[in-house]
RNA sequence: GCGAAAGUGGCGGAACUGGUAGACGCGCCGGCCUUAGGAGCCGGUGGGGUAACCCGUGAGAGUUCGAGUCUCUCCUUUCGCACCA
């Protein structure tokens, strides 16, 4: 064994081994029960950043542990390569993405294997690879069959300069991000597919996913938004026919105290009501300036203007005053609200603006109204008042009566509204998965042949900034009409990228079958046993991929529904930001590791300098690391500069994986320090000679108390990877483990044998997170077999058992003493051995005990 | 604006089910060693106090024998909001 820890040795040595021994690559059936531990695939945007570091490395410290547990565990690994950003790079450089995708993933791929991950490398994917996305054109046309994929018509940015459609990430404060151009909404026909059919078991099967976060369920239940509520209609007649102006509402019990109705710019009324009122044409003209976001929409001021055209009030007869506002939502329920300004917030504020009458309708608890300023209040549930004969009643008798009522008259009743709609997933854009539709001036919309799939993506165009470069391409959109042959334009919109993610999951099981999408080896590595991604796609990804994974179920491709049992949300990692201003007030970022910081006595920074000039620089904050602030920290170079294992500590020790993780060059070279120690330790002992074999029943007591110490350190880590996720605690117990083992210093043989014991026992527990050095100090330690292939250890229940326990022992509360006393000690006495200690008959003094608290094995406290 | 979460030493964090606040690491202080290093080893390190002790988990209230943990209000930060992935 070398004396020095050398990563750059051992590392390649390890990762050579795996590969030639096939550790990684799996079989459907083999010994032990599967495992799927699955991590998002990363778009290959250039080169790996922390957060894919990050993400993979929680994921592969799982992956190894329950390999270690006996599981057949696959991790497999691919490429969400289709999106905006092959776009803008193709802008920017003058290269096809497909090439600029290649060659990223090309260069991802061996960094990604420079971490030592334990991946199945044959079922890599890359989601512009047509053997992958001729199956998302398959399953599209499968959905228009039975009616999930339909059309219809959506709204999108327009930048009116370019004539292009925007995402919203390239609108900058309502403008487009290369015209600078004022953004416009603008309608045009897309393709949905019907995830609303699904609301009900999305939202009701969020229960039986117990390995989920409670936040994200509340996020997805949130977000799909189911309201019990009453739909009703106010009568209205216009161009001698009538109509009814349909509303939502959960707030039926304060129909009587609606003053006005707003309906959305979009609304058909709003549309007719334009085609005469010159001001209400303006005006929704008007809303159309402004992105899409519902962010954008809810924190726009609200306007709206009136119409002068009444409707009717359902049960009170009286006229109610329509008005277009630009707050209400076209997309959420009618596109039509009640305003009853006396009870709801944004219908006050609206109300006061533009001098609408506002009437209270319920009494909470008698307090006063006052309509000069909204108090929280107004919007709770109380009793009916002003409101006729339904005065007196509660929340849910009055909705009760009043849908009744309602119902009776043939204007509406109760309804159940969802917040989610329906999946958009046309994109205006070329680097994406082509919707497979034929445009024909006889046939109309006509799918595309089964045997005709995939239509494929021409690879070598290069978009320029103004509308898709598919629609500017004759030898892919002229085509012939499937059904009469007639020459026919072809689809030219490309498909959503959260398609391409909403089943990759499934590929990897039958990443080899040409033949169909999935197969019998989906259903046997699904569901997914352990998800590991970033809480950003806690919503879209998570849910769309729910949907999907449903669809084929329907379809009976798969056996499951939910598609990931247990889901961990990693947190961002985030750097230091430091920057100069110029007299321009120019702002240039310094990267962390060029900058040095002074520190008080206590440790305290106090300034920070340019290592470049020894000049300050200021401090930004911290912020994720990204190219504009100049924060990133290179993987490649981390791991040059001190392996994949420092790395893979560093990140797992630093915090818990959910949380955000702030990155320390001091916490890598710790991490970098703590694995020297562990190799010297081994070192020193190893040199030594061998450890004669363990005898547990002659040891002495310092032996003794470092066997205990071990098994109850392999007690604390088993259950921190496996139970609890804490990886950061469980190193800090295995760091634990090592200070005392440090300390350790009997040289006896048997003694020896204790530590031979301690030093294997160390490094079992590392394997997963370390799995280099792992490797290595595993044969110093003279062991033969790969510990890749070995088995987690057991605690010896001998080692762990204890004769007394220490108590804590508290007056009124407070620390005051400890005490020891026999393990299993009755309450009793435990009391009164608590009693008679010295310290706390010093507290108690003559005061009369009141109470005394036992709590087994733990603590006494005495009340006085 | 709406939805979700988080605030604990100089820093990252620990405290798992309401029961010892600050494990472990970083930084800092002191010492040792030496081939003078971005090396290693030993000790100290929340604040106040000579001490006994007292005070301390974003702010304020409450429940409890006991609150970092539970409840309410407020403040701050982070994530998501449907065309970024």
């Amino acid at each position: 064994m070398e004396e020095r820890y050398d990563p750059a040795r051992i590392e390649p040595e390890a990762q050579a081994f795996w590969t030639e021994q096939r550790s990684f690559e799996v079989e459907e059936g083999a010994e032990g029960d599967k495992y799927y531990c699955l991590s998002m695939f990363p778009y290959p945007s250039g080169r790996l950043h922390m957060g894919h570091v990050r993400n993979y490395t929680i994921g592969d410290v799982i992956a190894r542990f329950m390999r270690m547990q006996g599981r057949n565990v696959v991790q497999p690994m691919g490429w969400d390569a289709f999106g905006l950003p092959a776009e803008n790079a193709a802008m920017q450089n003058a290269v096809p993405p497909a090439k600029w995708t290649r060659d990223n993933i090309a260069y991802m791929r061996n960094q990604l294997k420079s971490l030592g991950f334990a991946i199945d490398w044959r079922r890599e994917l890359a989601t512009c690879d047509p053997e992958y996305y001729r199956w998302n054109q398959w399953l599209f046309l499968r959905m228009l069959e039975k009616g999930i994929a339909y059309k219809k018509t959506g709204v999108v940015n327009w930048d009116p300069v370019d004539k292009t459609v925007l995402a919203n990430e390239q609108v900058i404060e309502g403008r487009g991000w290369r015209t600078g151009a004022l953004v416009e909404k603008r309608e045009i026909p897309m393709y949905y597919l019907r995830i609303t059919q699904y609301t009900e078991e999305l939202l009701a099967a969020l229960d039986s996913l117990p390995g989920w976060p409670e936040r994200v369920k509340l996020m997805q239940a949130n977000w799909i938004g189911k309201s019990i509520g009453v739909n009703f209609g106010f009568p209205y007649e216009i161009d001698g026919q009538k109509h009814l102006l349909r509303v939502f509402t959960t707030r039926a019990d304060t129909i009587m105290g609606v003053t006005f109705v707003a309906i959305a710019p979009e609304h058909p009324l709003a549309q007719r009501l334009a085609r005469d009122q010159p001001h209400v044409a303006a005006f929704i003209e008007e809303c159309r300036k402004g992105g899409v976001t519902e962010a954008e929409i809810a924190l726009a001021e609200k306007k709206g203007v009136p119409t002068g055209f009444t409707v009717t009030h359902p049960l009170t007869r009286e006229p109610v005053h329509v008005w277009v506002g630009n707050y209400v939502l076209m997309a959420y329920g009618e596109g039509a609200v009640m305003g009853v300004p006396g009870h709801d917030e944004r219908d006050f504020e609206f109300a006061k603006k533009y001098r609408l009458p506002i009437r209270a309708v319920i009494d909470v608890n008698g307090q006063t109204y006052s309509s000069d300023a909204w108090q929280p209040w107004y919007a709770e549930y109380g009793t009916l008042a002003n409101s006729g004969k339904y005065d007196g009643l509660d929340y849910q008798q009055a909705v009760r009566a009043i849908a009744a009522d309602l119902t009776t008259l043939g204007l509406g009743g109760k309804q159940t509204v969802w917040r989610l709609r329906d999946w958009g997933i046309s994109r205006q854009r070329y680097w994406g998965c082509p919707i497979p539709i034929v445009h024909c001036e006889k046939c109309g919309d006509v799918p595309v042949p089964d045997e005709q799939l995939p239509v494929l993506l021409p690879e070598d165009l290069v978009p320029d900034g103004s509308g898709s470069p598919l629609a500017k391409t004759p030898s892919f959109y002229e085509t012939q009409c499937p059904k009469c042959g007639a020459p026919a334009r072809r689809e030219t919109d490309t498909m959503d990228t959260f398609v391409d993610s909403s089943w990759y999951f499934m590929r990897y099981a039958s990443f080899d079958n040409h033949e169909a999408m999935v197969d019998e080896r989906a259903n046997y590595w699904m569901p997914v046993d352990q998800y590991v991604g970033g809480i950003e796609h806690a919503i879209l990804h998570l849910l769309y991929s729910r949907f999907w994974t449903r669809v084929m179920r329907d379809f009976g491709m798969v056996g499951v529904a939910e598609p990931f049992m247990n889901l961990l949300t990693q947190g961002m990692v985030l750097n230091e930001i430091y920057f100069r201003k110029d007299e321009a007030g120019r702002l240039t970022y310094f990267n962390p590791a060029d900058v040095e910081v002074q520190r008080d006595e206590h440790g305290k920074p106090v300034r920070a300098t340019l290592l470049a000039d020894g000049q300050p620089v200021e401090t930004g904050g911290i912020g994720t690391m990204s190219k504009s602030k100049n924060n990133g920290v290179d993987p490649t170079t981390l791991v040059k500069e001190y392996g994949a294992d420092t790395a893979r500590l560093f990140m797992m020790f630093m915090v818990p994986p959910e949380d955000t993780l702030l990155w320390s060059d001091e916490s890598v070279q710790g991490a970098f320090r703590f694995l020297k120690k562990l190799w010297k330790m081994v070192f020193d002992h190893v040199s030594e000679g061998p450890a004669q074999a363990l005898v547990t029943v002659a040891l002495d007591g310092p032996q003794r108390e470092l066997r205990h110490l071990a098994h109850e350190t392999l007690v604390k880590v088993s259950d921190d990877i496996s139970r609890r996720r804490k990886f950061n605690t469980a190193i800090a117990a295995v760091m634990e483990f090592m200070n005392a083992l440090g300390k350790f210093d009997d040289a006896t043989p048997t003694g020896r044998a204790v530590r031979q014991e301690a030093l294997e026992l160390v490094v079992l527990m590392l394997a997963p997170i370390v799995p280099h050095i792992a490797h290595t100090l595993w044969h110093a330690l003279g062991r033969e077999t790969a510990i890749v292939d070995e088995r987690w250890p057991q605690p010896d229940p001998d080692a762990i058992s204890r004769d007394t326990l220490e108590i804590v022992v508290q007056v009124n509360g407070k620390l005051r003493s400890r005490i020891n006393v026999p393990a299993g000690a009755d309450d009793e006495t435990v009391k009164q051995a608590a009693l008679a200690d010295a310290n706390v008959q010093r507290f108690v003094l003559d005061k009369p005990v009141r109470k005394v608290i036992v709590v087994k094995d733990k603590l006494v406290n005495v009340v006085v």
